[in-house]
DNA sequence: ATAATACATGAACATATATTCATATATAGG
DNA sequence: CCTATATATGAATATATGTTCATGTATTAT
């Protein structure tokens, strides 16, 4: 993949550092992280988790809070279920979501610190 | 969009507050939340967050630890610059880049915690 | 001035993603 | 059983995104 690879590789000031570098985050942890940015990193996605942050709420519910429709909705917190930042509980024909843990909120405060900060 | 906005918002059990939540974030905010999220959502970017979380490098290291092309690292580092993830440093024909503030680091420890953590 | 190196960028292309539409499943009520 | 409601999901489509390729710009050396 890398074309020039051999070129400026002399720039590194201790190579065997960084050759260390590349096995410090496992490959799976890369695609795993990768993934949970990416879920959140969706409009509709961030609307649904901010209102869940506040309190559980049936799908219908999310869906009249963001404006859109049933449809749109259910298929956005099946990608955030996978991902396991909601969980859901069902009472009669209605299912409730929730947050899944703590550290949505965490992301979310650290993300909001970031794009307020500068 | 919503199509059927008005079936089910009677299981709200307190329609105030979360008409209230509609407006607690901001739109513009809602937008910036997304795309710094959606900018950490890609494995590449997640490497090359990862590698100057530990040392300021010049763009072919990068590219030479990422195992790819210059130009596909320079199209990333643009958008990582663009949402301040990152700054850069220019010394002579080479530009060392560097995570820009610590809110990046802070934001891979909680996706990490919550990978790791179930 | 010319050549070489480091980096940036526009266009093209292939793939991923979000929403819509139609439909399926499940539960509750008559 | 039949109907209505709440949710889930597959297919289709339009748009966004990542990488490559070609080329541009800036800096250093000869």
């Amino acid at each position: 993949m890398a074309t020039d690879k051999d070129m400026c590789e002399i720039h590194l000031i201790n190579k065997e550092k960084v050759e260390n570098l590349k096995n410090s985050l496992e490959d799976e942890e890369i695609l795993r992280l990768a993934e949970l940015y990416r879920a959140m990193g969706d409009g509709t996605r961030i609307k649904i988790l901010h209102a869940l942050s506040q309190e559980e709420l049936c799908v219908c519910d999310i869906a009249a809070l963001v404006d859109m429709s049933q449809s749109a909705i259910s298929h956005q917190l099946r990608i955030l279920r996978s991902l396991r930042l909601v969980k859901y509980r069902k009472e009669g024909k209605m299912v409730y979501y929730s947050l899944d843990d703590e550290h949505i909120i965490n992301l979310f405060a650290q993300g909001l610190a970031h794009i307020r900060h500068n």
